[in-house]
Order: C-alpha cells, then structure tokens, then sequence
DNA sequence: TTTTTTGCAAACCGTTTGCATAACG
DNA sequence: CGTTATGCAAACGGTTTGCAAAAAA
C-alpha cells in the first residue's frame, strides 16, 4: 500500500473508524519518505489538521504498524518506523556532515552475499543506517589539496 | 588505556580526584566488554557498591568521553558508549533471536572497499550494529528439513 | 445507541541539571 | 582549607496509559 486511500480502506475493512485525525495522520505519513519518527508527525500535522494530540499520533502508528503498512526501524539513535513496501533502499549516513544518502539495496547485493559467505550471517541493511564518512567529507579531510 | 588502573592514573593527572564512586565506576566500566549502556553499570553498581547514584554514573561517562577512553555509539534503539581504543570489531545482531555476535574488523575489509568503490563512501561499522538474520535462525527458518 | 477514538492529564523511563553537603587533596 | 565530587530532588523529552467525553457507525 503506497497511498493514503488504500490504507484508509484497509483501515475501514478492517473495522476501523474513519476520524479527520487518522485520515490526517495517515496522510502525512504516507507522503513522508524514508525514516518515519513520531515527533515528525506530530510537526508536520501542526498545519495540517492542528491540535491533534500526540497520543493519537502514537496510536496510530501502532495501528499501521499492526496492519503492516509500517514497520520499526533503528536509525542511528533515533528509534522509528518506515514504509513497509518502500525497503528497497539503506542510508549512508555521514559521521562528519550528517547528510544522509539513499542507495538502492542491490547496490549491497554483493557486499550482503559476501559477508554471508564469511559469516554465514545474512544481514538485512534495510533496517538500519549505514554510518561512516561521504566521499565529500573524505575529500575535505584530505591533507593535502 | 585497557585497564582500571591506567584510567585512574589519567584522571589523576589531569586533576580529577579519586573517590571510591569513580573507582568502582571505572572498574566496572573497563571489565565491560563490547557495548556500554549506562543502566546496565547502574546495575552492575548495585553489587559492587550499592548507593551510587545514577548522576554520578552519568557524569562519569562523560567524564571517560573526555578523556578519550570511552566514545558514543548507537547500537540498534539503545546509544551508548564502547571502549574508545576496542574498535576493531562489529556487532552482528538477528532479528529473530536477538544474539548478537562480534567479528573482526578485518572480515569486513573487502565488503567496507566494495561498497566504497562503488559509492565513495566509506563505512565504518564498528559504530553501528549490523542487523539481519544469524545462521541458526536462517535452518530453524528454512521450509523443509 | 453502541463501540471506537480522541484529548487530557498523569505516569513512565532514561537522562540531565542545580544546589547544598560531603569528601578529596 | 579550597575545590571537586556526590546525592538528592526536580525537570526534562519522548512515549505510554487510564479514563471520561466526543464522535463514528
């Protein structure tokens, strides 16, 4: 499910009640990208549809998450949810700079098959945010030039 | 620095005091291996010195971030700190099982060159756990056999 | 009208802070 | 004795909970 009215429907199939608040809500996330934290919601929904307690916003993302349209990630320190459907990418996250860089995660294909066959261990980079150093700061740090 | 003393020593010489709170703390921190988190000395304290309290242990941990002997990390939802000088291994953590497993630094050379030839970045997992799935889970998950 | 959902307020957990007291050197 | 470290209590931010009131079906 990639938008909002086929999560409503699912809600309502599945006897949810359609208040402004979770169609806000769900709207919301469902145009967000990438990593999904409460707090952002929360933000975001202060234009939207404001006054919506925080709570409601907690309940509902239980509630997607139940129903698999969202599930748990760990980013960093920062715990959070994402796309369910949307796993086709990881984060490069730079120490230095902070910015953070999607990849497609067969451009891991490899790197994951080579670690399984050292390891036996099959890692899942979807799941968490890759941190080191982008080539931009690299260059920066760069003694020389 | 890998041992109680040598810390003591270093803290000693850059003016701070020796009160039996730090001294506990340290041991207690330096017998710890692989990922710190401040309640879990908390606990630990509880034997080895009941009464201290969480600020102090708190404080502490900054202090040895200062100092150099300990650095941040985020390990999955949970920050918290290592051994600043014992990086040179990850964490493997399953989904399934919750296990974690640690490997060399080394083993993970070649995947940390792939990914950098082909992105220009360059990972540095020993700050961040790797999740997926561990070769035991990966049989028990297997259909048939 | 029944049942779900909401807002609110309180509680929670881990962490941080200010301040008076204790203790190191 | 001067100064640092500690304990305590209060505050914090993000999250969770119980409950009464509001709203959906």
């Amino acid at each position: 499910m990639q938008n909002t009215d086929a999560v409503l429907d699912e809600l309502k199939r599945r006897g949810h009640r359609m208040t402004p608040q979770r169609r806000a809500i769900v709207a919301e996330i469902m145009a967000m990208a990438g990593h999904i934290s409460p707090q952002d919601i929360v933000q975001r929904l202060e234009d939207r549809l404001p006054g919506v307690n925080d709570s409601t916003v907690y309940r509902t993302l239980d509630l997607l998450e139940e129903i698999g349209v969202l599930s748990h990630t760990h980013f960093g320190t920062s715990s959070g949810y994402h796309h369910a459907e949307r796993l086709d990418h990881t984060h490069l996250v730079c120490n230095r700079c902070g910015r953070t860089r999607q990849i497609h995660i067969e451009a891991l294909a490899s790197v994951r098959d080579e670690l399984e066959e050292k390891t036996g261990f099959l890692a899942d980079f979807t799941h968490q945010a890759i941190s080191g150093l982008c080539s931009n700061c690299r260059e920066q740090l760069r003694p020389s030039d």
